[in-house]
DNA sequence: ATGAAAGCGCTAACAA
DNA sequence: TTGTTAGCGCTTTCAT
């Protein structure tokens, strides 16, 4: 591998001034600066990023905590996270916790122990240690998916409220009036935040969602089952259902296939999030779509701008996106009669 | 941040003797090992990755390439190479492709740049230029998921054979007689082996898979349904079909339900992968599940074997694991007479 | 505009 | 066993 000193050599300057031309900062001369540009270019030098990062403390290198990796969310997460991470010239490293706060912890020191420039956290839970790291290092935080009660780490989240009035304004627009719910845990202020734009919405409406009829849960496609076995046991009355995420959306459809129960027909069912699996069912999934790329292209703006002008206060951050509703063949216009199971 | 420095003059001895204290491959005396630890604990020293990187040329880093990331293959790889990278000390850098060579080119110079320790590289394509990097550099590399003409490059694979014999048989021993394949892009190695183990079998036991009940597929969703759907409207003969992978088998199932030909009364089919929608679906999908932890962390460990033995030459390695079996609700025995659709 | 020299934090060769 | 010194490849004063 070439080094800046054999480009200092063939181009016949220092190396001070080879750094110069390259980083294009402070100005040189013409002449010069094609000359190290030529002798770049003749032994395909490429500077060194670990000796840059040890020098200027800057790594181009940003950290992204899961809790989980085999989960669609997290998933999209990396995904557009290393898109825009990469479109800025950055490159991404990824862990997972387990949501086991030790390892949370250990992964986080090694971020440190590399000079990473920033760290984007998704969904951490209330014991992760993100905020400790905040305050003992210097390293831009963020946090996409969540918020948080301190207000001074910057998050980038979906308009929850939002999606729940959403959903609720899509059933309500088909004509239904008896509305069930399959949350996700409610310690969590979004899942409330979804409840809530959710309920007011149908209540605006004068349509009936009793208490019954709500359903807390955990996200995954189990809860989902449960869920609507719940409501189907308790002899709840509704004919749409939205679960607040696509898992347990499925965990319903699969239960009501089990037991012969048509979808739309009989219930009409939304999720959340428009996982792959959403459209690859029969029938396929009327879903809300989380705005994921935009969240972590956000993310990644606001730990480069941070890490870049170097602000220590950045004022509150706190971006807020919109759902989209996607509509496919899991909703319909309500049946005579709510379902029951006999 | 505290420094080696800062350790050796709490503990009033030079840097070089903290660095052997520390590393303990140099002996160091009782008495300075616990002066030194105390030190470490004191002040809570963690020794810097970047100056270490630089100086050493081991960054403890290793990147993982993959042609794209919303796809349940190559989110195991992620998951399972990250986890076993994570046990042995190891941090993960990925970088997706989007199947474009420059693209790959760019990440792979960046790692290169970052002194990385090792690239994994999943499923890569002919276009590839992981060959040209393995002679330039002395980076060492492995490929899972594929194997390459080149044999000096160390690769892991399930056995792709073993794949396609264990689908025939299990049909086999539920009295089917007539077969047809869904495959993978035939140019690629692995899925003629996953072929050649499937008809050698069917053949051997005197049962028939005609070449019109073959499909050359792409791995896609949506060529699961031209499959089945080429199948059907050729009138082609069978009562049991084998997608090699989920994804082209959920397509086939997707389009039997639209048709409403009953799985397994109808047909029985099989996929092989064991992702997720595999088991949320109704009826849960009869599929071979990959040995994907198992690829992956023998693929860690001959990079770290490679990096830390420095052995130039490490003669052929072509680690090959099996499938299994796994037995859901799309299999059973055959019906009286082949589907037909009318 | 350019070069010399120092230093980021660590390890390794050489002396002692 | 330990300390001194040099250096990994880069950037950045500080001179000129």
């Amino acid at each position: 591998m070439p080094s800046l000193k054999d480009v200092a050599r063939l181009a016949g300057v220092s190396t001070s001034t080879v750094s110069r031309a390259i980083n294009g900062n402070i100005p040189v001369s013409e002449e010069t600066l094609r000359r190290v540009e030529k002798a770049v270019r003749d032994i395909n030098y490429k500077p060194n990023l670990v000796a840059r990062g040890l020098r200027i403390k800057s790594t181009k290198l940003l950290g992204l905590v899961v809790p989980e990796i085999q989960h669609e969310t997290f998933i999209s997460f990396i995904r557009f996270t290393e898109e825009a991470a990469e479109a800025k010239g950055y490159n991404l490293i990824i862990g997972s916790t387990n949501s086991d706060p030790d390892r949370e912890e250990r992964f986080i020191e090694n971020l440190i122990r590399r000079n990473i420039d920033g760290i984007i956290f998704s969904r951490v839970s209330d014991k992760s240690h993100v905020l400790k790291i905040l305050d003992k290092t210097k390293i831009p935080v963020v946090i996409i998916d969540r918020t948080l009660e301190r207000e001074d780490i910057p998050s980038v989240v979906m308009d929850n409220y939002a999606s729940g009035k959403i959903a609720a304004e899509h059933l309500l627009s088909l004509g239904h009036e008896h509305f069930a719910c399959i949350t996700g845990p409610l310690d969590i202020a979004i899942n409330r935040d979804r409840l809530a734009g959710f309920t007011e919405t149908v209540h605006k409406a004068g349509a009936v969602l009793e208490d019954k009829c709500i359903y807390e849960g955990n996200f995954k496609f189990e809860s989902g089952k449960k869920g609507i076995a719940y409501f189907l046991d308790t002899g709840a009355q509704f004919t749409a259902l939205w679960a607040q995420n696509d898992y347990m959306a499925m965990g319903v459809l699969n239960y009501l296939s089990k037991h012969s129960i048509p979808v739309p027909e009989a219930v009409s069912v939304v999720g959340l999030d428009n996982i792959q699996q959403s459209w690859m069912m029969q029938p396929a999934l009327t879903t809300i779509a989380q705005p994921f790329r935009d969240m972590c292209s956000h993310a990644v703006d606001i730990i480069i701008d941070h890490a870049t002008n170097k602000e220590d206060k950045m004022g509150r951050i706190q971006i807020m996106l919109q759902p989209e509703l996607i509509v496919r063949e899991t909703t319909a216009e309500p049946p005579e009669k709510c379902i029951t199971v006999n």
